[in-house]
DNA sequence: GGCGTGACTATAC
DNA sequence: GGTATAGCCACGC
């Protein structure tokens, strides 16, 4: 532990809600740490299954998974996100319909707030 | 300290 | 749709 930065991280990660998917770089923006996505990754490999972290809720940013199609991994997450109801479009996750920001987008959105 | 590498991303062509 | 390039930065050699 000790790492700050890894804290903020894990933390966010932890914010995720169930059923949604959030990409490496937003992660870092929201962990107070933009363009550090990459430090995401590190810190979800170095984390690995022991600390319980929903990393299967971690996508890049156009909704691919960050592992290669078939391997291990890859199977992982999806069988994972299926089993939380992320659907897969093909090789790929719909981040405009499981988006993590789906939730802040409906009050955005909200007819409420277009005026 | 330089250099390659990597669970990344945005931009440009 | 794809490839290239440039940022990004922790780590190991």
């Amino acid at each position: 532990m000790s790492n700050p930065d890894q804290q903020s991280i894990q933390a966010v990660i932890l914010r995720i809600s169930r059923g949604s998917v959030t990409s490496y770089g937003e992660i870092a923006h929201r962990a107070g740490l933009p363009g550090r996505a990459r430090l995401v990754g590190r810190v979800l490999r170095e984390a690995g299954e022991g600390v319980g972290l929903p990393w299967h809720r971690v996508v890049r940013a156009d909704g691919r998974l960050a592992f290669p199609p078939g391997s291990k991994a890859f199977r992982e997450q999806k069988r994972r996100l299926l089993a939380e109801g992320v659907a897969l479009s093909g090789v790929r996750v719909n981040l405009v319909q499981f988006g993590w920001q789906r939730d802040l987008d409906s009050e955005l959105w909200s007819p409420d707030a277009w005026n």
